[in-house]
DNA sequence: AAAACTCCTCTTTTT
DNA sequence: GAGGAGTTTT
């Protein structure tokens, strides 16, 4: 408590009422949600698992339990600490029964939801290409709580969209099927459950005393309105966030659900987090104007002690070429100076393909990077090809799966047999897997087509019924049996290697949860390594000194959400959100020529950069050609390189009796260093290194 | 089933 | 300009 503020302080201990903490940019929003948790439970004596936390990433997730362990000191297994969709999962795969779902449905990722679309399109004979439009239309629906019966009795109205309608009944009759639920179902059908169950609902209201929502400005209406079932009997929430932060809209996210929240809860107190502890006065002067030019936000005014620091440099380059040359010869004198670390740089970007002229300058400079985000570890294909026949064999009706691994590895089962097969489920309705099974109880097929088709149902029924002691157990036979191993380049056979590393000693069901609601197994690097990552990925982090590359009408704000002044708020809050994540130093840059999509295009400077004060901003000379840049004087209020340790978070170690965890975490110095590690069969420990006897692995 | 060819698209992406 | 997906050819 003694190292809080006295906001931070009123936010920890205000329950009388439901709690709006407006928090803005690096103003300890995390640390007061983690202890009001351990506030709660230590002072107010509500049970550890009697309060629902929620945030939006897994990552969020991991960070929040391993700050709550730091503070309580007592294992936290069955607290409800989690993302929106695995705490509903949870509730799901106990409930579902009551809406006559099976609670070994299926998880539908967006890839999957995509393959039933198409799917459903080719039938339709509706053009295949609108693929993406439909499935993210159905999304934003069903995150609005309009069901596909819903949906239809609009249906008289002038411009609807009778496709649209046709597709999204029949993908959910699809998913119901298929005893599967596609993410946004994961909230949806919770929300259902406690509307058609009253009983249900309170039991939920009496077992969950307290609800603590984080990132809450990136709740869509279907998160929110969950929220406000379970907290209509107490009314004890209390929910963080940042509207100028929301910058999700385009998924579903609901900047009004902050903004209203007093308007829903009118006992609701507001508290304000306006200190913030992370960038100078010059960076919170520019980003702070900025941002101030959005019309719907909630006023506030962030401040720090930490003194003015550099004002922030801007160059304009003359082309996409010179900004990443320019950026990595910065970076280099930065460097040399001994001040920073690489991992205390960051470049930020719109979009993902302004990362290849970066990469290139910063290899040509011998400057180490990582690239975050891209696709993630449980998207690839390989992974997702053996998750499927875990799927299908755990839950027979699972038809994208099957459609997935009929024939693959090529197993001679093609279209055409399929095709009979689609029929016959149709014809019957049975899942595909059973309708395999009834043909082959006919004869209208070959012998030798019906030989592959009887050994392809064999062997999903022998995984399926094998006893495993572990996940990994259960892949290793799929990858035996399957015949998939044989068919994969050396380099998807690493993936495949890491994935039952992962599963090692978990639980299947358990195992494919994860699988399925982890989708980026963002890997701390444990290299000192220069980031490179889209705006999006920045939000949540920290750097000491951040570049925002591509500042030009067209990238910043990007050309396709120039339409609306709703999308220009969002950009501008993208912008903002890479502003306030430099800490001492930050860099504005952009060109006047860049080759996109091989086409050079002259750009203008981003109208945003009209918001930054003249005062606050220090222009660059262009470089030229030969000289070193003269970088402005390095304030001290910088911090020499961190203290060693062998130890940083994201690396694998080995403990002779816990055996592999994963470090989360490194402090203390010298003879007093600890680490705190997550023992994949213990749980979060911490450690001495000096008494531990860990090994680096 | 693999190889060759054509066509299409190209924003961000917590789960 | 490149990568992915679908189609046609061998």
């Amino acid at each position: 408590m003694h190292d809080l503020n006295p906001q931070q302080k009123e936010a920890l201990t205000y329950i009388d009422s439901p709690l709006l903490v407006f928090a803005g940019a690096g103003s300890g929003k995390t640390k007061v949600i983690a202890h009001k948790f351990c506030y709660l439970h230590k002072a107010k004596k509500f049970s550890s698992d009697s309060i629902l936390t929620v945030t939006f990433t897994n990552k969020a997730a991991d960070e929040m339990k391993v700050r709550i362990h730091q503070c309580l000191e007592k294992d936290l297994n069955g607290a409800w600490i989690g993302t929106f969709h695995s705490q509903c999962n949870r509730i799901l795969r106990r409930e579902i029964k009551a809406l006559g779902y099976n609670n070994n449905f299926s998880i539908y990722d967006e890839d999957d939801q995509c393959n039933l679309v198409r799917h459903i399109l080719k039938e339709f004979k509706i053009y295949e290409a609108l693929y993406k439009g439909i499935v993210s239309r159905i999304s934003y629906l069903k995150s609005s709580l309009i069901g596909p019966e819903e949906f239809l009795a609009t249906g008289d109205g002038f411009g609807f969209d009778e496709k649209l309608a046709k597709v999204y009944v029949r993908y959910q009759d699809e998913l119901i099927r298929s005893n599967a639920l596609d993410f946004d179902d994961l909230i949806v059908l919770t929300v259902k459950l406690f509307q058609s169950n009253p009983k249900l609902l309170e039991k939920y209201q009496d077992k969950f005393t307290y609800l603590l929502v984080d990132e809450f400005q990136d709740t869509n209406y279907a998160q929110y309105y969950l929220l406000k079932l379970l907290a209509a009997a107490r009314e004890r929430i209390c929910v963080v966030g940042d509207d100028d932060q929301s910058i999700y809209k385009f998924r579903g996210a609901n900047v009004n659900n902050i903004l209203n929240f007093e308007r829903d809860f009118p006992e609701a107190k507001l508290i304000k987090l306006e200190q913030n502890y992370r960038s100078t006065q010059h960076i919170l002067n520019v980003s702070g104007s900025v941002i101030s030019h959005n019309l719907k936000r909630k006023q506030k005014r962030l401040w720090t002690d930490k003194g003015q620091g550099d004002k922030v440099h801007f160059c304009w380059l003359n082309t996409h070429n010179d900004e990443a040359k320019y950026i990595a010869k910065v970076i280099k004198e930065y460097y040399l100076k001994g001040i920073y670390n690489y991992r205390d740089f960051a470049v930020f970007y719109r979009v993902n393909i302004q990362a290849r002229v970066i990469e290139d300058a910063l290899r040509d400079e011998g400057l180490p990077y990582r690239i975050h985000g891209g696709i993630s570890f449980y998207q690839r294909k390989e992974i997702k090809d053996l998750v499927a026949y875990m799927r299908l064999s755990i839950n027979y009706g699972d038809n994208v799966s099957f459609r997935r691994i009929i024939n693959n590895p090529p197993r001679g089962i093609g279209a055409a047999v399929l095709t009979r097969i689609e029929n016959e489920a149709k014809k019957k309705s049975l899942a595909l897997f059973d309708a395999l099974k009834s043909i082959l109880r006919g004869d209208s097929l070959a012998n030798t087509v019906k030989e592959k088709l009887a050994d392809f149902i064999k062997m999903i029924e022998r995984f399926s019924s094998v006893k495993y002691k572990s996940a990994a157990d259960m892949l290793k036979n799929i990858l035996d049996k399957s015949g998939y191993a044989e068919s994969l380049a050396e380099e998807r056979i690493k993936n495949v290697e890491e994935l039952l590393l992962s599963a090692e000693g978990k639980e299947t069901k358990d195992f494919l949860d994860k699988a399925s609601l982890l989708t980026n197994m963002d890997d701390a690097c444990a290299t000192d390594c220069i980031s490179l990552m889209t705006l999006h990925n920045a939000k949540g982090l920290e750097f000491h000194v951040v570049f925002i590359v591509g500042l030009e009408e067209g990238i910043l704000p990007y050309c396709k959400a120039m339409n609306h002044e709703e999308e220009i708020a969002e950009e501008r809050r993208l912008f903002y959100v890479g502003m306030t994540r430099a800490k001492d130093v930050l860099w504005l840059t952009g060109a006047s020529r860049r080759k996109l999509y091989a086409k050079i295009q002259h750009q203008e400077p981003s109208r945003f950069l009209k918001d930054i004060p003249k005062e606050c901003c220090q222009w660059m000379e262009k470089i030229t050609n030969g000289h070193t840049i003269k970088l402005p004087s390095v304030k001290k209020s910088i911090k020499p390189h961190e203290v060693f340790c062998l130890y940083t978070a994201g690396c694998r170690v080995k403990h002779p009796s816990w055996g592999i965890g994963v470090v989360r975490d490194c402090y203390g110095d010298g003879e007093d260093q600890k680490v705190m590690v997550n023992f994949s069969n213990f749980g979060i420990k911490r450690l001495a290194i000096r008494f531990a006897n860990l090994e680096k692995i």
